[in-house]
DNA sequence: CCATATAGTCAAGATACTTGACGATATTCG
DNA sequence: CGAATATCGTCAAGTATCTTGACTATATGG
Protein backbone atom coordinates (compact mmCIF):
# COMPACT_ATOMS: atom_id res chain seq x y z
CA UNK A 1 0.00 0.00 0.00
CA UNK A 2 3.04 2.43 0.91
CA UNK A 3 4.15 4.11 -2.69
CA UNK A 4 7.48 3.39 -3.28
CA UNK A 5 8.58 6.88 -3.05
CA UNK A 6 11.99 6.17 -1.58
CA UNK A 7 13.23 5.02 -5.25
CA UNK A 8 12.99 8.67 -6.44
CA UNK A 9 14.10 10.70 -2.97
CA UNK A 10 12.04 13.11 -3.69
CA UNK A 11 12.54 16.25 -1.61
CA UNK A 12 9.88 16.79 0.44
CA UNK A 13 9.28 20.19 2.24
CA UNK A 14 11.11 20.14 5.35
CA UNK A 15 11.18 23.82 6.18
CA UNK A 16 9.41 25.07 9.57
CA UNK A 17 6.22 26.11 7.87
CA UNK A 18 5.39 22.97 6.21
CA UNK A 19 6.58 21.15 9.98
CA UNK A 20 4.21 23.24 11.71
CA UNK A 21 1.42 22.86 9.16
CA UNK A 22 1.67 19.42 9.23
CA UNK A 23 1.89 18.80 12.62
CA UNK A 24 -1.16 21.07 13.54
CA UNK A 25 -3.49 18.93 10.89
CA UNK A 26 -2.57 15.74 12.45
CA UNK A 27 -3.31 17.07 15.67
CA UNK A 28 -6.64 18.27 14.63
CA UNK A 29 -8.28 15.21 12.15
CA UNK A 30 -6.57 13.29 16.11
CA UNK A 31 -8.60 15.28 17.97
CA UNK A 32 -11.73 15.57 15.74
CA UNK A 33 -12.00 11.84 15.40
CA UNK A 34 -11.67 11.42 19.21
CA UNK A 35 -14.39 13.57 19.23
CA UNK A 36 -16.20 12.33 17.28
CA UNK A 37 -15.98 8.51 18.28
CA UNK A 38 -17.12 9.85 21.82
CA UNK A 39 -20.09 10.25 20.50
CA UNK A 40 -19.64 14.25 19.40
CA UNK A 41 -20.49 14.08 15.81
CA UNK A 42 -21.17 17.42 15.26
CA UNK A 43 -17.66 18.40 16.32
CA UNK A 44 -15.67 20.20 13.46
CA UNK A 45 -12.28 22.45 13.85
CA UNK A 46 -14.16 25.68 13.00
CA UNK A 47 -16.59 25.42 16.41
CA UNK A 48 -13.50 23.61 18.16
CA UNK A 49 -12.53 26.96 18.11
CA UNK A 50 -15.16 29.17 19.02
CA UNK A 51 -16.14 26.88 21.84
CA UNK A 52 -13.32 27.77 23.61
CA UNK A 53 -13.97 31.08 23.70
CA UNK A 54 -17.54 29.82 25.47
CA UNK A 55 -16.83 29.83 29.56
CA UNK A 56 -18.88 27.70 31.34
CA UNK A 57 -20.53 30.67 32.46
CA UNK A 58 -21.67 31.72 29.71
CA UNK A 59 -20.37 35.57 27.66
CA UNK A 60 -22.55 38.37 25.95
CA UNK A 61 -22.25 37.43 21.75
CA UNK A 62 -20.32 41.05 21.53
CA UNK A 63 -17.71 39.45 24.01
CA UNK A 64 -17.27 36.32 21.82
CA UNK A 65 -17.01 38.62 18.94
CA UNK A 66 -14.05 40.57 20.46
CA UNK A 67 -11.88 37.93 21.24
CA UNK A 68 -12.28 35.62 17.98
CA UNK A 69 -10.14 37.58 15.41
CA UNK A 70 -13.18 36.54 12.31
CA UNK A 71 -16.50 38.85 11.70
CA UNK A 72 -19.14 38.67 14.23
CA UNK A 73 -21.17 37.38 10.70
CA UNK A 74 -18.78 34.56 11.03
CA UNK A 75 -19.72 34.30 14.52
CA UNK A 76 -23.12 34.49 14.20
CA UNK A 77 -23.24 31.00 11.78
CA UNK A 78 -21.39 29.07 13.95
CA UNK A 79 -23.24 29.64 16.52
CA UNK A 80 -26.70 29.25 14.57
CA UNK A 81 -24.65 25.76 13.99
CA UNK A 82 -24.14 25.44 17.37
CA UNK A 83 -27.45 26.26 18.75
CA UNK A 84 -29.33 23.78 15.84
CA UNK A 85 -26.65 21.10 17.50
CA UNK A 86 -28.01 22.25 21.08
CA UNK A 87 -25.08 22.79 22.02
CA UNK A 88 -25.32 26.09 23.02
CA UNK A 89 -28.16 28.28 23.60
CA UNK A 90 -28.64 32.27 23.32
CA UNK A 91 -30.87 33.90 25.77
CA UNK A 92 -31.82 37.63 25.69
CA UNK A 93 -29.39 39.69 28.16
CA UNK A 94 -31.31 41.15 30.72
CA UNK A 95 -28.66 44.23 30.93
CA UNK A 96 -28.79 45.24 27.59
CA UNK A 97 -32.20 45.00 25.01
CA UNK A 98 -29.89 44.48 22.47
CA UNK A 99 -27.71 41.73 23.64
CA UNK A 100 -27.52 38.00 24.14
CA UNK A 101 -25.98 35.65 26.19
CA UNK A 102 -24.32 32.57 25.03
CA UNK A 103 -24.25 29.45 27.21
CA UNK A 104 -23.39 25.87 27.09
CA UNK A 105 -26.52 23.41 27.06
CA UNK A 106 -25.86 20.63 29.30
CA UNK A 107 -25.06 18.45 26.47
CA UNK A 108 -22.71 21.33 25.15
CA UNK A 109 -20.88 21.03 28.65
CA UNK A 110 -20.89 16.97 28.59
CA UNK A 111 -18.98 17.89 25.69
CA UNK A 112 -16.60 20.43 27.12
CA UNK A 113 -15.55 17.67 29.44
CA UNK A 114 -15.04 15.00 26.81
CA UNK A 115 -12.97 17.64 24.89
CA UNK A 116 -10.69 18.37 27.71
CA UNK A 117 -10.73 14.76 28.41
CA UNK A 118 -9.55 13.73 24.82
CA UNK A 119 -6.90 16.74 24.48
CA UNK A 120 -4.77 15.26 27.69
CA UNK A 121 -4.65 11.82 25.84
CA UNK A 122 -3.64 13.71 22.65
CA UNK A 123 -0.97 15.32 24.58
CA UNK A 124 0.19 11.92 26.84
CA UNK A 125 0.47 9.95 23.49
CA UNK A 126 2.37 12.86 22.41
CA UNK A 127 4.77 12.97 24.95
CA UNK A 128 4.89 9.08 24.93
CA UNK A 129 5.90 9.32 21.21
CA UNK A 130 8.78 11.63 21.45
CA UNK A 131 9.53 11.79 25.22
CA UNK A 132 8.94 14.24 28.17
CA UNK A 133 12.30 16.44 27.27
CA UNK A 134 11.19 16.84 23.77
CA UNK A 135 7.65 18.10 24.10
CA UNK A 136 8.54 20.35 26.93
CA UNK A 137 11.11 22.16 24.49
CA UNK A 138 8.28 21.97 21.57
CA UNK A 139 5.65 23.96 23.85
CA UNK A 140 8.31 26.18 25.42
CA UNK A 141 9.61 26.92 21.33
CA UNK A 142 5.88 27.25 20.11
CA UNK A 143 5.09 29.61 23.46
CA UNK A 144 8.22 31.59 22.77
CA UNK A 145 7.58 32.66 18.99
CA UNK A 146 3.44 33.30 20.19
CA UNK A 147 5.17 35.76 22.68
CA UNK A 148 7.60 36.89 20.69
CA UNK A 149 4.80 37.56 17.72
CA UNK A 150 3.14 40.27 19.97
CA UNK A 151 6.61 41.94 21.67
CA UNK A 152 6.01 44.60 19.79
CA UNK A 153 3.28 45.18 21.86
CA UNK A 154 2.71 46.17 25.52
CA UNK A 155 -0.68 46.12 26.19
CA UNK A 156 -1.93 43.08 27.36
CA UNK A 157 -5.18 43.72 26.46
CA UNK A 158 -4.53 44.81 22.82
CA UNK A 159 -2.85 41.56 22.64
CA UNK A 160 -5.84 39.30 23.24
CA UNK A 161 -7.51 40.28 20.48
CA UNK A 162 -5.28 39.90 17.74
CA UNK A 163 -3.53 36.59 19.57
CA UNK A 164 -6.89 34.88 20.53
CA UNK A 165 -7.96 34.25 16.76
CA UNK A 166 -10.20 31.97 16.34
CA UNK A 167 -9.28 28.64 16.90
CA UNK B 1 -10.85 50.81 21.63
CA UNK B 2 -8.54 48.40 24.07
CA UNK B 3 -10.90 46.09 25.88
CA UNK B 4 -10.39 45.13 29.41
CA UNK B 5 -10.30 41.56 29.62
CA UNK B 6 -7.20 41.98 32.18
CA UNK B 7 -10.21 42.17 34.54
CA UNK B 8 -11.47 38.71 33.79
CA UNK B 9 -7.91 36.68 33.15
CA UNK B 10 -9.28 34.91 30.76
CA UNK B 11 -7.80 31.46 30.27
CA UNK B 12 -6.93 31.22 27.08
CA UNK B 13 -6.19 27.75 25.11
CA UNK B 14 -2.20 26.53 25.93
CA UNK B 15 -2.85 23.04 24.68
CA UNK B 16 -0.45 21.61 22.59
CA UNK B 17 -2.97 21.69 19.51
CA UNK B 18 -3.81 24.98 19.81
CA UNK B 19 -0.08 26.17 19.88
CA UNK B 20 0.45 24.28 16.79
CA UNK B 21 -2.36 25.67 14.80
CA UNK B 22 -1.58 29.19 15.73
CA UNK B 23 1.74 29.28 15.06
CA UNK B 24 0.85 27.29 11.99
CA UNK B 25 -1.69 29.84 10.84
CA UNK B 26 0.79 33.01 11.75
CA UNK B 27 3.89 31.19 9.47
CA UNK B 28 1.21 30.94 6.79
CA UNK B 29 0.03 34.67 7.57
CA UNK B 30 3.14 35.90 7.22
CA UNK B 31 4.33 33.80 4.13
CA UNK B 32 1.70 34.72 2.22
CA UNK B 33 1.61 38.19 3.27
CA UNK B 34 5.40 38.32 1.98
CA UNK B 35 4.83 36.36 -1.04
CA UNK B 36 1.97 39.00 -2.07
CA UNK B 37 4.34 41.85 -1.22
CA UNK B 38 6.84 40.08 -3.73
CA UNK B 39 4.37 40.68 -6.17
CA UNK B 40 2.70 37.28 -6.45
CA UNK B 41 -1.00 38.65 -5.33
CA UNK B 42 -2.42 35.17 -6.79
CA UNK B 43 -0.92 33.46 -3.68
CA UNK B 44 -2.93 31.78 -0.98
CA UNK B 45 -2.63 29.16 1.47
CA UNK B 46 -4.16 26.48 0.03
CA UNK B 47 -2.18 26.99 -3.48
CA UNK B 48 1.17 27.54 -1.48
CA UNK B 49 0.54 24.08 0.30
CA UNK B 50 -0.37 22.40 -3.41
CA UNK B 51 2.87 24.41 -5.50
CA UNK B 52 5.26 22.75 -2.45
CA UNK B 53 4.19 19.41 -3.55
CA UNK B 54 5.62 20.08 -7.52
CA UNK B 55 8.86 19.61 -8.29
CA UNK B 56 10.98 22.28 -10.32
CA UNK B 57 10.88 19.17 -12.67
CA UNK B 58 7.37 18.63 -12.96
CA UNK B 59 4.85 15.86 -11.50
CA UNK B 60 2.46 13.53 -12.88
CA UNK B 61 -0.57 14.95 -11.47
CA UNK B 62 -1.75 12.23 -9.85
CA UNK B 63 1.49 11.57 -8.25
CA UNK B 64 0.97 15.01 -7.04
CA UNK B 65 -2.68 14.04 -5.83
CA UNK B 66 -0.80 10.90 -3.72
CA UNK B 67 1.17 12.96 -1.52
CA UNK B 68 -1.52 16.27 -1.19
CA UNK B 69 -3.73 14.79 2.08
CA UNK B 70 -6.58 16.62 -0.18
CA UNK B 71 -8.75 14.43 -2.69
CA UNK B 72 -7.90 14.60 -6.08
CA UNK B 73 -11.23 16.86 -6.98
CA UNK B 74 -9.61 19.53 -4.83
CA UNK B 75 -6.53 18.89 -6.47
CA UNK B 76 -7.54 19.61 -9.52
CA UNK B 77 -9.51 22.94 -8.67
CA UNK B 78 -6.40 24.63 -7.73
CA UNK B 79 -4.41 23.49 -10.57
CA UNK B 80 -7.24 25.27 -12.65
CA UNK B 81 -6.96 27.89 -10.81
CA UNK B 82 -3.06 27.89 -11.23
CA UNK B 83 -3.20 27.24 -14.70
CA UNK B 84 -5.45 30.31 -15.22
CA UNK B 85 -2.94 32.43 -13.59
CA UNK B 86 -0.30 31.35 -15.64
CA UNK B 87 1.92 29.84 -12.39
CA UNK B 88 1.40 25.99 -14.13
CA UNK B 89 0.89 24.40 -16.60
CA UNK B 90 -0.80 20.67 -17.63
CA UNK B 91 0.84 18.95 -20.33
CA UNK B 92 -0.13 15.51 -21.91
CA UNK B 93 1.82 12.52 -20.22
CA UNK B 94 3.36 10.74 -23.66
CA UNK B 95 3.94 7.93 -20.94
CA UNK B 96 0.32 7.81 -20.07
CA UNK B 97 -2.60 8.87 -22.68
CA UNK B 98 -4.71 8.92 -19.57
CA UNK B 99 -2.14 11.34 -17.48
CA UNK B 100 -1.16 14.72 -17.31
CA UNK B 101 2.14 16.64 -16.59
CA UNK B 102 2.08 19.39 -14.24
CA UNK B 103 4.60 21.68 -14.83
CA UNK B 104 5.42 25.50 -13.50
CA UNK B 105 5.98 27.62 -16.23
CA UNK B 106 8.67 30.39 -16.42
CA UNK B 107 6.65 33.19 -14.02
CA UNK B 108 5.85 30.13 -11.36
CA UNK B 109 9.67 29.11 -11.06
CA UNK B 110 10.15 32.66 -10.15
CA UNK B 111 7.53 32.66 -7.67
CA UNK B 112 9.30 29.61 -6.69
CA UNK B 113 12.37 31.21 -6.13
CA UNK B 114 10.53 34.13 -3.88
CA UNK B 115 8.94 31.43 -2.01
CA UNK B 116 12.30 29.98 -0.87
CA UNK B 117 13.84 33.46 -0.14
CA UNK B 118 10.93 34.26 2.11
CA UNK B 119 11.09 31.26 3.71
CA UNK B 120 14.60 31.93 4.60
CA UNK B 121 13.92 34.84 5.75
CA UNK B 122 10.94 34.17 7.84
CA UNK B 123 13.11 31.30 9.47
CA UNK B 124 15.93 33.76 10.15
CA UNK B 125 13.25 35.93 12.18
CA UNK B 126 12.17 32.92 13.96
CA UNK B 127 15.95 32.02 15.61
CA UNK B 128 15.96 35.47 15.98
CA UNK B 129 12.87 35.47 18.06
CA UNK B 130 13.23 32.42 19.85
CA UNK B 131 16.94 31.70 19.68
CA UNK B 132 19.22 29.09 17.69
CA UNK B 133 18.59 26.77 20.43
CA UNK B 134 15.25 26.66 20.94
CA UNK B 135 14.73 26.74 17.49
CA UNK B 136 16.53 23.49 16.75
CA UNK B 137 14.85 21.48 19.17
CA UNK B 138 11.10 23.16 17.85
CA UNK B 139 12.23 21.45 14.17
CA UNK B 140 13.59 18.12 16.37
CA UNK B 141 10.32 17.81 18.05
CA UNK B 142 7.92 18.41 14.91
CA UNK B 143 9.94 16.14 13.12
CA UNK B 144 9.86 13.63 15.81
CA UNK B 145 6.04 13.98 16.11
CA UNK B 146 5.56 13.73 12.26
CA UNK B 147 8.51 10.27 12.85
CA UNK B 148 6.14 9.02 15.42
CA UNK B 149 2.87 9.10 13.69
CA UNK B 150 3.79 6.44 10.91
CA UNK B 151 4.59 4.28 13.55
CA UNK B 152 1.30 5.02 15.20
CA UNK B 153 -0.79 4.96 12.76
CA UNK B 154 -1.16 2.08 10.10
CA UNK B 155 -4.82 2.56 9.00
CA UNK B 156 -3.98 6.35 7.42
CA UNK B 157 -2.75 4.84 3.49
CA UNK B 158 -4.84 7.93 2.42
CA UNK B 159 -2.30 10.29 3.63
CA UNK B 160 1.38 8.13 2.39
CA UNK B 161 2.60 10.99 0.37
CA UNK B 162 2.69 13.00 3.69
CA UNK B 163 4.34 10.60 5.89
CA UNK B 164 6.14 8.53 3.96
CA UNK B 165 8.96 10.76 4.39
CA UNK B 166 9.55 11.03 7.83
CA UNK B 167 11.84 7.86 7.94
C1' DC C 1 -34.61 64.79 21.48
C1' DC C 2 -31.30 63.76 18.27
C1' DA C 3 -26.91 62.03 16.66
C1' DT C 4 -24.20 58.38 16.90
C1' DA C 5 -22.42 54.06 18.44
C1' DT C 6 -23.29 49.25 19.52
C1' DA C 7 -25.63 44.42 19.18
C1' DG C 8 -27.27 41.39 16.38
C1' DT C 9 -29.29 39.73 11.90
C1' DC C 10 -30.00 38.95 6.88
C1' DA C 11 -28.24 38.29 2.35
C1' DA C 12 -24.95 37.32 -1.04
C1' DG C 13 -20.59 35.74 -2.39
C1' DA C 14 -15.58 33.76 -2.20
C1' DT C 15 -12.51 30.02 -0.97
C1' DA C 16 -11.39 25.58 -0.02
C1' DC C 17 -12.70 21.70 0.31
C1' DT C 18 -16.09 17.21 -0.11
C1' DT C 19 -18.62 13.08 -2.50
C1' DG C 20 -20.60 10.97 -6.54
C1' DA C 21 -20.76 10.00 -11.29
C1' DC C 22 -18.55 9.61 -15.49
C1' DG C 23 -15.59 8.90 -19.88
C1' DA C 24 -11.17 7.63 -21.47
C1' DT C 25 -7.20 4.97 -21.26
C1' DA C 26 -4.24 1.01 -19.24
C1' DT C 27 -3.54 -3.32 -17.40
C1' DT C 28 -4.43 -7.95 -16.20
C1' DC C 29 -5.76 -12.36 -17.10
C1' DG C 30 -8.78 -16.29 -18.77
C1' DC D 1 -7.60 -11.41 -28.20
C1' DG D 2 -10.98 -9.53 -25.41
C1' DA D 3 -13.44 -8.71 -21.25
C1' DA D 4 -13.22 -7.37 -16.55
C1' DT D 5 -11.01 -4.18 -13.77
C1' DA D 6 -8.24 -0.41 -12.22
C1' DT D 7 -6.43 4.19 -12.87
C1' DC D 8 -6.47 9.18 -14.55
C1' DG D 9 -8.60 13.08 -14.98
C1' DT D 10 -12.96 15.72 -15.30
C1' DC D 11 -17.66 17.51 -14.38
C1' DA D 12 -21.25 18.62 -11.27
C1' DA D 13 -23.20 19.58 -7.04
C1' DG D 14 -22.95 20.35 -2.25
C1' DT D 15 -20.79 21.65 2.50
C1' DA D 16 -18.06 24.38 5.76
C1' DT D 17 -16.00 28.47 6.78
C1' DC D 18 -15.38 33.05 6.35
C1' DT D 19 -16.03 37.61 3.95
C1' DT D 20 -18.38 42.37 3.00
C1' DG D 21 -22.47 45.20 2.78
C1' DA D 22 -26.86 46.56 4.26
C1' DC D 23 -30.18 46.68 7.73
C1' DT D 24 -33.03 46.87 12.37
C1' DA D 25 -33.26 47.59 17.16
C1' DT D 26 -31.54 49.35 21.24
C1' DA D 27 -28.44 52.35 24.08
C1' DT D 28 -25.97 56.50 25.19
C1' DG D 29 -24.34 61.11 25.57
C1' DG D 30 -24.63 65.83 24.60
Amino acid sequence: MVKELDEKTEELPDHVGWRLWQASRAWQAEFAAAMRAAGHGWFTEARAGLLGHIERSGIRQSALIERSAISKQAIQQLLDGLEAEGIVERLPDPQDGRGKLVRYTRKGLAALRDGDRVKMEIERRYVDRIGEERFTALMGALRALAAGKVAAMDEDAGVAGEVVESK
